[in-house]
RNA sequence: GGAGGCUUAGCUCAGCUGGUUCAGAGCAUCUGCCUUACAAGCAGAGGGUCACUGGUUCGAAUCCAGUAGCCUCCA
């Protein structure tokens, strides 16, 4: 059977992932073995797969495919997380594509929306990762609206409620006013933006405290602010204390222009003395810092904004008109009046809503919130004493300044889409907690509380407090606390995340295990970085900087790409990514594509095989061995493309360039079976090895007849995977030896443009007191060495060099230009000379010798002794030149 | 403004508790090769004052302090 010379991964892909599920390999039931689980971080149903979610998903996989492989019940939940904010834009902007708009239609009616665009897109994402390869368990598919996991957002709400850690309150939010909806602060996009800065005169009221000394003089203060049409909201001024230039307005009131409302001046050191005119207009409803001013000094709010961003009758003027139309009006009026001493250009910071573009406006509202102290203590607790460790560690002290600095959490969302609060409202305004209606009311009777006019509180909960819940619920922890899979697959092992997110979701899912099960939800938490392209910027849609991810595979196929994606990914650090990655990931795929296709091609007879080749079987089994104690490192440490790059040594140094090398036959030999069953075996466990970063490569080899008949469920998925075993370490010390010499020949061949296809005579004199018989035709087979003589003296006309102790001298019929010759011995030992005094130097020093522990100072007599032994060789040599 | 992190070869990164397993890997580069597994390849080779300045030490890429540059998070 022929075999295509280049590895074609697209048929490999579907005719595995397909068999893989057909078959159940991904599905995970509670039994005696133990268990291994990652759950998913579940994506945006409004999502795309972009690169992000490529490392991170394919991260999970190796994970979960090696554990499969060591036997344990390997399960991997996905599921998808329902993104209010994001997903109600959607069907806000799908709704007015279809001429409907959000106002118009009921809650109901919008919901209906919701989930009919929930089901048409909502598993985009999922359905892409099938293509990656993920191997997780579809049938435990879930989301965060399923009516279980909203049961389980509901009831924790309440048991909050009870414990007494949720309470309503009035702060001040990003608004929206296109979107009409509070959003989050990670929502809000700051960008630099030129704005002016208005001088407004406030006039000084007369001071009444002070008869008979009235001045007739009109007086006014100077205040600068970008915002004049909040200038109706004010209700101070606020100096600060150690300003000599304002003491004599202490304790006065000034008029707010054009409404002529008289207002206190305050002081308060929080006003920057040399910005602007040293003077604050302060506006508690509509400016965070303000706010807070005003509750300082107890000041009254008054809020002259509209949800929709105009003015309201409390401004008295503009009612109705835009608050930046009402800003340039404003201002024309202060100018008509006198009242606008000056205009300057000025730059700051401005929020807009990641979602409409609008200018975030600040904005008083009531809302939900939990009280956090005391929730974060123990999450912090898991970090610190290590129960959960933070993949890298380095994260740790962020964590922990966090959690230390833990705010109260708003939990209110002024939307539809998602978990509808479940408090209830009475004609009085007066609300309860509770699950229905039916015990709303019960809840008002037992306080004596009127029951007409009941109804829902309209916001739902924000997006995180149900992914909190996320390692519990799905598991089904809340329904059924004690059942089998909870019990079974919590605490799960390893999460996978962005830190970004470490605090609103990790540490909140930290809460909630704490909360719910006393225990922490995960042992690990890899933190991956963000990819960002190859000038570091951070992929985007908007720059366009980002390739398509299922482009990306069918270019380079999957394997190549999850190589690719691993290659460079140290865990907590970004990912500078670089299509030329998976173009060594590809490359590499193929590299084992061939590797196969020679061993394919022999044919075995019963023939016994050399001792150098039973040597070369020998040392490889070794040198699998210790490469299997290397790769199990990094995986503990996480260091996962550590571990790659030691099965991508192992299989294309050491296997390819050397073991294949090693035992290959002649051309149309054949080769002894020992050696053929030996190879196919190692190829075998090779391909286990790298079967969880390149998946289909190696299931595809697998099956091949060339490893005989395979039962339906002999599958690479489920291969035990490779404990490692004796390691000779012996034969692999001679091994670098012989390398090395190996490499010297083909050196000196490269230097003296000797054709490989030329065979040489070699002569070696041995001082180390190595047996190098049964190495030699080895030697010889790859380095072309046609006649092998020990020798005590170095014979003519050859060049040589030095192995270990042992000199090796290669016979070339060209001249030896002695000069070149005498340069290069000369180098050599100039160099030696130099270290050698160096080492000298230490040994010297009495204090080197006194302090330093015994083994160093052993370990540099070892290198006087041995450099001394090399110079001897050296000017030998020289010498006979 | 508060907190943290990073700086090692052209690029991306390893270098654990200070001492030849200490200056490394992969890619890229250069030089030979179309050698019947692989040119998506083979064989060789060259590349670094470990950001800078001090300190601790017999000894510093590694520990400490400061400086510069870059980045992230919170305000």
């Amino acid at each position: 059977m022929s075999i295509a010379k280049t590895y074609n991964p697209k048929e490999a892909e579907d005719k595995w992932y397909s068999y893989w599920l057909e078959k159940k390999f991904f599905r995970s039931i509670p039994d005696d073995r133990e268990p291994y689980t990652i759950v998913m971080p579940p994506p945006n149903v409004t999502g795309v797969l972009h690169m992000g979610h490529m490392l991170n998903n394919t991260i999970q996989d190796v994970l979960i495919r090696r554990a499969r492989m060591q036997g344990k019940n390997a399960c991997w939940v996905p599921g998808t997380d329902h993104a209010s904010i994001a997903t109600e834009a959607k069907v806000v902007a799908m709704l007015k594509e279809r001429g409907i708009n959000k106002k118009d239609i009921s809650r109901e009616e919008f919901l209906a929306y919701a989930w009919e665009w929930k089901e048409k897109y909502g598993g985009i994402i999922l359905e892409q990762l099938k293509k990656l390869g993920a191997s997780c368990d579809w049938d435990r598919t879930r989301f965060t609206m399923d009516p279980d996991l909203t049961d389980a957002v509901i009831d924790t709400f309440i048991h909050f409620y009870k414990k007494g850690y949720i309470y309503r309150g009035i702060r001040m939010v990003n608004w929206d006013p296109q979107g009409k909806t509070a959003v989050s602060d990670e929502e809000v996009i700051r960008k630099e933006v030129n704005q002016k800065l208005y001088y407004i005169k406030y006039q000084i009221a007369e001071d009444s405290s002070q008869f008979g000394t009235r001045n007739s003089q009109l007086t006014y203060l100077t205040i600068a602010t970008t915002r004049p049409e909040t200038i109706m909201a004010d209700t101070a001024i606020c100096i600060n204390p150690n300003d000599d230039r304002y003491k004599h307005l202490k304790g006065k009131k000034v008029f707010v222009p054009l409404i002529n409302r008289e207002i206190p001046i305050i002081e308060d050191e929080y006003v920057e003395m040399d910005f602007g005119t040293g003077c604050l207009k302060v506006t508690p409803a509509h400016d965070l810092n303000d706010y807070e001013l005003g509750l300082k000094h107890k000041l009254e709010v008054i809020d002259i904004l509209n949800d929709d961003g105009t003015l309201n009758e409390k401004a008295q003027i503009l009612i109705g008109e835009d608050r930046f139309i009402a800003r340039k009006k404003i201002a024309k009026l202060l100018e008509e009046t006198g009242q606008l001493e000056k205009v300057e250009d000025y730059k700051s910071q401005i929020g807009f809503s990641e979602r409409t573009d609008a200018a975030i406006e600040p904005k008083l509202s009531m809302q939900w919130f939990c009280k956090m102290e005391h929730l974060a203590k123990p999450a912090l607790d898991y970090v610190l004493n290590g129960e959960v460790k933070l993949i890298p560690d380095k994260f740790i002290n962020s964590y922990r300044h966090w959690m230390e600095h833990v705010k109260d959490w708003n939990i209110s969302r002024q939307l539809w889409w998602g978990q509808r609060i479940p408090a209830w409202y009475n004609d009085k305004q007066d609300w309860v907690v509770a699950k229905t209606e039916k015990e709303a009311i019960v809840e008002f009777e037992k306080v004596g509380q009127s029951t007409r006019g009941i109804y829902q509180e309209e916001d739902v909960l924000d997006t995180w407090f149900s992914s909190g819940l996320w390692p519990i619920s799905v598991f089904d922890g809340f329904k059924n606390p004690d059942g089998e899979d909870i019990n079974y697959y919590y605490p799960t092992n390893d999460l996978v995340t962005a830190p970004e997110i470490l605090f609103f979701w990790v540490a909140r899912m930290m809460i909630a295990g704490h909360e719910f099960r006393g225990r922490a939800p995960f042992e690990n938490v890899y933190l991956t970085g963000i990819v960002r392209d190859k000038l570091g910027r951070k992929m985007s849609k908007s720059l366009g900087n980002s390739p398509d991810p299922i482009e990306l595979m069918n270019l380079y196929g999957t394997d190549g790409v999850r190589v690719g994606m691993l290659l460079s990914s140290p865990a907590g650090n970004d990912l500078m990514f670089d299509v030329a990655y998976c173009e060594q990931g590809r490359n590499f795929a193929n590299k084992i594509w061939n590797a196969f296709r020679l061993v394919k091609g022999w044919e075995a007879t019963d023939a016994s095989a050399t001792e150098a080749e039973l040597n070369a079987v020998e040392w490889f089994k070794s040198r699998f061995n210790q490469a299997i104690g290397e790769i199990d490192e990094h995986f503990a440490a996480y260091r996962l493309s550590d571990a790659l790059m030691s099965i991508y040594k192992l299989i294309w140094d050491d296997f390819c360039s050397w073991y294949l090398e090693l035992v290959k036959p002649a051309y149309q030999q054949p080769i002894a079976k020992v050696l053929y069953e030996d190879t196919k075996e190692l190829f075998e466990q090779l391909l286990i090895l790298i079967h969880p970063f390149m998946p289909f490569l190696s299931e595809e080899l697998w099956h091949d007849e060339l490893f005989g008949i395979r039962t339906e469920m002999d599958c690479c998925i489920v291969a035990p995977y490779p404990k490692g075993g004796d390691i000779d370490e012996h034969l692999l010390k001679d091994y670098v030896v012989i390398q090395q010499v190996v490499s010297e020949i083909r050196n000196i061949r490269n230097t003296k443009q000797i054709s490989p296809k030329e065979p040489l005579p070699l002569a070696v004199k041995v001082n180390s007191g190595r047996d190098y018989r049964s190495y030699m035709d080895s030697i010889s087979k790859l380095a072309n060495i046609n006649e092998v003589t020990f020798v005590n003296e170095k014979p003519d006309t050859s060049l040589g060099f030095i192995a270990e102790k042992d000199e090796f001298f290669v016979s070339i019929l060209q001249n030896i230009d002695v000069a070149v010759e005498k340069e290069r011995i000369t180098g050599e030992i100039n160099y030696l000379e130099g270290f050698l005094k160096s080492v000298k130097a230490k040994l010297a020093n009495e204090k080197f010798v006194q302090n330093a522990k015994p083994e160093i100072v052993q370990n540099e007599r070892n290198k006087q002794i041995d450099a001394e032994a090399k110079l001897k060789i050296l000017e030998e040599s020289l010498a006979a030149l």
